[in-house]
DNA sequence: TAAATATACGGAGGGAGCCTCCGAATATGC
DNA sequence: GCATATTCGGAGGCTCCCTCCGTATATTTA
């Protein structure tokens, strides 16, 4: 890769980072490459889609989700309880940018999604987790890993939508979780 | 009202009721109007902005879902199940547009939206069902009627998103709103 | 070091959608 | 039938998307 290359495209992950922060993963792109210094040309040719950029701006974020997961599952905290911890953890990264738990769902559904592998991956973690948990018999039965990708989404969007006060609606969401104790 | 223009309003309502069925909320205002025989001029004079449009489009939806709550109030139903079967309504009533869910949650936050109105009346109609179920004991204390629209969004979203079990999720977050019977 | 070449840059341009504004058209009341 | 208050319609200015290709520049080679 040409130096140049190199630096225009580092410029425009981190100026995409700001953007999208601010406005939403909806931003102007031609905004963003004019305050990264660049042509629209360039953006669009080491981004040939908006979800190229997104997801190579969220790549530290997701490698951090990882590493939560692993950390939670080998501590010493119990099963429901590591799960809920992770959820938690998931949903607030995907909170990051309005309108990224929108393009989660997409990538949950459509294989050709830039966000496909970081949704697999994410569901590979909630699955061991919550299989755990399951074990023990604290988390219902009848519910799969993608249905926690799609609850954590909402959750997530819930959240996206300017309310602060998620905490509590996430904990009844959780709740449903768990099982009945009949 | 000009006979004229009662005619071209009405043409333009139904035809964005098919148009945001179709495209969701966000549905080109320019060929719904070209679709309606109308100028963009006039879909713009007989509604300034979007949501006035979208909220003439849900009149009728709107009305039925306060005849519901009615309904389930006077019913033969144990509250808690009164509830629960007007919250589905709602919610299903809510994912009929893709998008809608996200302009509903702006008018819970902003006074100033054309959803205000709507959003208050869902809002008490809940509370009244609400308390009643709380009143008994099966449906926990610390969740308010804001509450209870936040989620019922949050699962509209999910429906939206092209979820078509959204059923069994939902299933989940009223289990999550029940007291927990310790 | 200077030429050759592979690589990358940038922005003009066509398309779509939003919304405003105002001259032209037309219902309605007298 | 005419006056006039309403309403119509779309041109035009704006923003954004995305493509295409002539120009510029980094890197390699002699």
């Amino acid at each position: 890769m040409r130096a140049d290359a190199r630096r225009n495209y580092d410029r425009l992950v981190e100026t995409a980072r700001h953007a999208f922060a601010e406005r939403g993963t909806e931003a102007s792109l031609e905004d963003i490459a004019k305050t990264a210094g660049v042509g629209i040309g360039t953006l669009y040719r080491h981004f040939p889609t908006r979800q190229t950029l997104l997801r190579e701006v969220l790549r530290d974020g997701m490698a951090a989700i990882q590493d939560k997961g692993r950390q939670v599952l080998e501590g010493p905290a119990a099963p429901v309880d590591a799960l809920a911890e992770w959820l938690r953890a998931l949903i607030r990264h995907t909170a990051t940018f309005r309108g990224l738990s929108a393009e989660i769902m997409g990538g949950l559904r459509e294989e050709s999604s830039e966000f496909s592998e970081a949704c697999g991956l994410m569901e590979a973690i909630g699955a061991e987790l919550l299989t755990r948990a399951q074990a023990t018999g604290a988390v219902r039965a009848d519910v799969g890993p993608d249905d926690l990708i799609k609850l954590v989404s909402a959750m997530a969007w819930l959240s996206e939508q300017g309310e602060d006060d998620t905490g509590r609606l996430v904990g009844i969401m959780l709740d449903g979780l768990r099982a009945v104790s009949s």
